[in-house]
DNA sequence: GATGAATGAGCATTCATTCAT
DNA sequence: AATGAATGAATGCTCATTCAT
C-alpha cells in the first residue's frame, strides 16, 4: 500500500509543480511517511518517476484499452470518438492532473531513456486505438469512406493533444463545443446533394 | 550584445535539457561569462526565464505575423497552411529546439505568471493568424464554405501541436507526409460529383 | 554459529575496506541473514567490532601463546624468531586480511575505548613471547648475551609491525629475504675473530 | 590562503578521529567557512584528503629531505640516526597527530589509488635518506662493515613505524630509551677485544 | 561592467537502529 | 530467532544569489 501512495503522492506533485519541483521528501511527507522509508521503496528518484509513469499507463489503459469496451457492442464508433475528443477538450478543464502529468512525461521521455519506452508505447496505443473505431465506422458508413485511417489516427491523437494543451494554457479562449462539431463534420460521409 | 548572448545560451539549455536542468553556472558558462556577470543583466533565474520566452516570441513573430507575409500575395491561403503544418510535421525532426523550448514554455507558464500572459499571447496569436488565411481561403473558394473558420484555426493549432509532439518523442512513427495530405482534403471543398 | 558467522563476515569486511567501509547490511548479507537479525546478537555497530577484535586476539592466541608451544622443545628460540619474522616479513604478502584488521583497529584504539585494552594486550602478550624465547635464546648461546631483553622484544614487535605495514603497502620493494637475514645477524652472537 | 587553512582544518580532524570520522561540514566548520566554500576549493572529498597527504609530503620533506642538511657537515651518520629514531620513540608523545595522520594515510592507500602513489613515494624517500647516512656511517667506521644497507634501512624504517604506532597505543608501556640505546651498539662496529 | 570568492538553504541518498509480527 | 518495514539524523554535494574589489 506504502508503494501506491507514494507513487500517487508523486503523481499528484508532479502534476501541481512538474517534473521540476519534484522532490523526494515532499512525495514522503504527502504520503505520510519518511523520507528514508521512500527510499526503502524507491531506491533513486528515477525508479518512483518510473512508477509513476507506471501509473498513468494504466490510466490510459483503463480509458483506452479494449477492455473499457465492456459490454457488446456497447458504443458506436461515433460515440467512441466523442468520448476520445471529450477527453482532451473538456476533460482537461475538469480534472487536468492526468493531462498535465502526461505532458511532463513527454518531455521528460526526450531526454530520459527509461520513460522513452512507455511514452512512445503510449502513443501507439492510443492511435491504435483511434484506428480500430475508424475502421469500424468507415465500414459502418459513420464515417468518410476516403479517410486515411492511419494519418487521421495520428491527426486525432495530435488533435486531442494540442486542444488539451490549449485548453490547459487557456481554458476560457478554447472553442471546444464547435471543434468537437467541426471534426465530426469533417469527417463525416459527404451528404448526397439531391 | 552580452544580453542577448546569455539568453541564446539559455535556450540552448533549455532546448537541450529542459528547465529542470537548466543552470545559471552553464548559461553564464556557454556565453563566456562569469555567473555574476549573468546576474547583473539578470538579476534573478525567472529574469533570464523572461528573456528566454521573448526570444521565441520573436522567432514566432518572425514566421507568423502581418509583417511576415511581405510582398502582397505573396503566397496563397492555401501555401500558408502548408507552411504552417509543414513546420510542425517537419521541420520538428529538422530543428525540433524551438518546439522544445516552446513546450517548455507551456508547461511552465501553468505555473509561473510572469510567462503565462505571453505564452496565450503567443497561441492567440497564431490562432489569429491562421484564421486570416482560412478566410481569404474560403473566399477564394479553396477552402470549404461550411468551414468554422474559429473552431478550425483551434483545431489546426492543435493539429500542428499536437504532431510536433509526437515527432519529438518518436519522429519514425509519424505519418506527415499522408496527414498533410489528409488535412488539405478535409479542408477542400467537396468535388461536384457529376 | 550466527555470532560466529556474523563476526567473520564483518572480519573479512574490515579486512577488504577498513571501518571506514564497514556497513552493518553488508554484514549481515554476507553472512545471509537480516539487518535486524544482526543487530539482534550485536545490539551496535561497536559491539560487533568487539567480536572482530576478539576474533583477531584468537588468531594471535593460536600463534603466539605458550599454548601454541604445544610439544616440549618442540621448536628452538632461533625458529620461533624466524616463524616470528616470517609473519610480518612473507605471510602479509600471502594472507594481508589478518594484518589490515590488526592496523585498522590498533588505529580505532586511539578513540575507541573499548578495543584499547584489547589492544595493548595484545601487544604485551606479543613482547612478552618474544621476551621468553630471547632469555631462552641467551642462555643456550644462540643470541648475544649483552641483549637488552625488553627493548629488543619491543623492538622486534616494531620491526615485525613496521615491516608488515611496508610490505602491505608496496610488497614487491621490500627486501625481506635479507632484512631477516640481517636481523638474526645482528641478534648472533659475535664470532670469536681468531 | 583559505585553501590551506581548509587542508589543515582536514589534517587535524583526520588526526583527531581519522578518515572515518572526517566530516566535510566538520572541516569547513573548523576553518570559520560555509561547507560551500570547502566544496568551491575542494569539489569532492576525495580531493580535500588528496592535499591533507601533501601536506604530511611537506612535512616530511622538510623533515627528511638533504635541504634539511642545510649546513655542511651539519650532522653526522650517528647524529641523523638518533634525530630518525627519536622521532618514531619520542617525537610521538609528543606531537602524535604526524603519525596519525601518516598511518590512517597508509591504510587507506591500500584502497584508495589516489594516495597509493604518494604514500609509498614517501616510504622510498625514506628509506633512501636512511640508506644515504647508513652509506656515510659504514664508510667513516660509525657503523659494522657488514651491515646489508639496504636490508638496514628498510628495517630501520619498520622500526620506526612500528615503534611509533606502539608508542601510539601505549606510551607509558615502551621502552624507547633502551631499545634506542639497543640499536645504536646493534650498529656499533664491534669492539676490538683486546 | 565584470569577476573570484563566499554562502544559505536545500537535495537525493545513506545508515545504524527500532519495532511489530 | 528472525524479518520486513520504518525512521532520525546525518552526509557529501549543488545551486541561485550576493558582494567586495
Amino acid at each position: 500500500m506504502q508503494r501506491h501512495s507514494l507513487a500517487r503522492s508523486a503523481y499528484e506533485l508532479i502534476a501541481e509543480g512538474g517534473f521540476e519541483h519534484l522532490r523526494t521528501r515532499e512525495v514522503a511527507a504527502r504520503a505520510g511517511v519518511n523520507v528514508a522509508t521512500l527510499h526503502y521503496y524507491f531506491p533513486t528518484k528515477e525508479d518512483l518517476v518510473r512508477a509513476v509513469m507506471e501509473r498513468l499507463d494504466q490510466e490510459f489503459a483503463a480509458a483506452y484499452d479494449p477492455a473499457a469496451a465492456a459490454g457488446p457492442e456497447s458504443s458506436s464508433p461515433l460515440e467512441e470518438l466523442r468520448t476520445d475528443l471529450a477527453d482532451g477538450l473538456y476533460q482537461t478543464r475538469v480534472s487536468p492532473q492526468t493531462w498535465v502529468v502526461w505532458f511532463e512525461l513527454v518531455m521528460r521521455s526526450l531526454r530520459d531513456a527509461s520513460v522513452r519506452a512507455p511514452v512512445q508505447e503510449a502513443l501507439a496505443h492510443w492511435r491504435a486505438h483511434i484506428e480500430a473505431y475508424l475502421v469500424a465506422g468507415v465500414q459502418q458508413g459513420i464515417f468518410r469512406a476516403d479517410l486515411d485511417i492511419q494519418a487521421a489516427s495520428a491527426g486525432l491523437v495530435a488533435l486531442i493533444n494540442g486542444s488539451a494543451l490549449q485548453v490547459l494554457s487557456d481554458p476560457g479562449a478554447f472553442p471546444a463545443a464547435r471543434l468537437a462539431a467541426e471534426v465530426e463534420r469533417r469527417l463525416a460521409p459527404e451528404m448526397p446533394l439531391s
